[in-house]
DNA sequence: ATAACGTCTTGATCAGGATCAACAAACACT
DNA sequence: AGTGTTTGTTGATCCTGATCAAGACGTTAT
């Protein structure tokens, strides 16, 4: 063990070798002395609290951030006060991979409850890329997974109504939890109707509207932020709009 | 100069040293003798035709490419024989970037003219980017900069109504012809106006409406697959939302 | 030339979801 | 507890853009 790391209550966060997410997060696949080297680089700040940013649009680009806990929206801000959402990011999942290119922030991100992250500055995390292969190899990964993402989104917000749209976000987030291991049907939401509505292309009363009706329909509970899944299937297929054609059968 | 090139019938193709697209394209910000090392890896095919498929959705990943010169779409084909437009790709810019992540690809790409392109195999890509910093960087520059490109995509489908939609994406092409040189004013469309809606997210029906308003309204020209830009100011105007109060105050 | 097909345009109608409006419920602050 | 504020729900209406339908125009094959 290297006597470099002091444990103090100022820092008494856990390295990533000892971290849950590291399974989900950059160390993915990486050597144990290479996600030691990382270690050396990553920053863990104090915990934001709701509202917080973690760079505003415009902002300088230095470092790409991962949440730990709580969740992190990240927006587009237009000149008229409007905002188009552009993600919401839970444990795991890596901020900022966007500023890389013009090293300046094109988008903002907003702490939507007590959160806590990992900040990586790039220009190290770059640097050390090259001399771990695997973690060159792991950056391409996840950069690449990104764009995966968005394109999955384009075809979203580009061919799906609004009922498709929303079954697929709460699908989505239902894998996401699943894979931190918690539950897959039973969780909160940490963000607005508003800002569902404003990531998935629909006016907020659309939304309100569509939780009312998946519950209606047994789809789902919902109180406030709490959501219940009650059936994933028939969610995967409202998603590939075969609820339809089932609905009207049932109507007749 | 190396003797290692061979000049044939079969391979007058320019390496990226001498190549107009150099600027725009991976060589980018790198040495002589660096662009001499990505020249080793880079092929040249012979061209492609019409219809032709770099790849298709679901076929294993083993290498990027560049469009030389042509026009490629990329799409996400859905079971039921319709498609989501994902990209129109212009000489100089990259495609596959979004299959890194699983080796496997989650697009087709086609050809929508005469196009060549270079092929780059990714594994040589990665272990030469490895040796050399200044590719690793432009890697990472490029991956994020398709990253930034697909969020102002998804603000476009997310936020903006139909003409304002048309009017970016002209405004787009207007743009990728001026960097490469060629007029920003006055160009030829390689896509059909099925394809445009799909990109756009529209209807044919509203695309082709569409192009015929913003001809009366004096925009452009347009005579089927060309297009003469004859108000750039006022069309960016469009783009944000601003021509409907122009257009209002006219009307009175 | 003619036919057959695909692409584009234009018109008529329809509907999904936006917008407007009002209210209710939760929360924040004294 | 009470007041103001934000967030969410529900209803009524409107409008943008989808869909349906028909025809014009281009292109290719024979």
């Amino acid at each position: 063990m290297s006597g470099r790391k002091v444990i103090s209550f100022e820092n008494i966060k856990v390295a990533c070798k000892g971290c849950s997410l590291a399974t989900l997060c950059l160390p993915m696949g990486l050597a144990t002395d290479d996600v030691e080297k990382l270690d050396q680089i990553v920053k863990r700040n104090r915990p934001l609290h709701r509202g917080d940013h973690l760079f505003r649009d415009g902002d300088k680009f230095h470092s790409l951030y991962v949440v730990k806990t709580g969740s992190v929206k990240t927006y587009a801000p237009s000149e008229d006060g409007g905002e188009q959402v552009l993600g919401f990011h839970l444990p795991g999942e890596l901020i900022g991979l966007d500023a890389i290119e013009s090293a300046t922030h094109h988008c903002s991100a907003k702490v939507l409850e007590t959160t806590a992250v990992c900040e990586i500055p790039f220009s190290q995390l770059e640097t050390l890329s090259n001399s771990i292969p695997s973690l060159q190899h792991q950056m391409y990964r996840l950069l690449s997974r990104e764009i995966g993402h968005d394109e999955d989104m384009l075809t979203l917000l580009g061919k799906k109504n609004a009922e498709e749209r929303l079954a697929a976000f709460l699908l989505s987030l239902s894998e996401r939890f699943k894979r931190r291991n918690l539950s897959a049907t039973d969780f909160y939401l940490s963000m607005s109707r508003h800002e569902i509505g404003s990531y998935l292309g629909l006016a907020v009363e659309t939304v309100s509207r569509l939780f009312t009706r998946f519950q209606d329909e047994e789809l789902l509970r919902v109180e406030r932020k709490h959501i219940e899944l009650l059936d994933l299937k028939r969610l995967e297929n409202v998603v590939q709009g075969e609820e339809r054609s089932n609905r009207k059968r049932q109507a007749t």
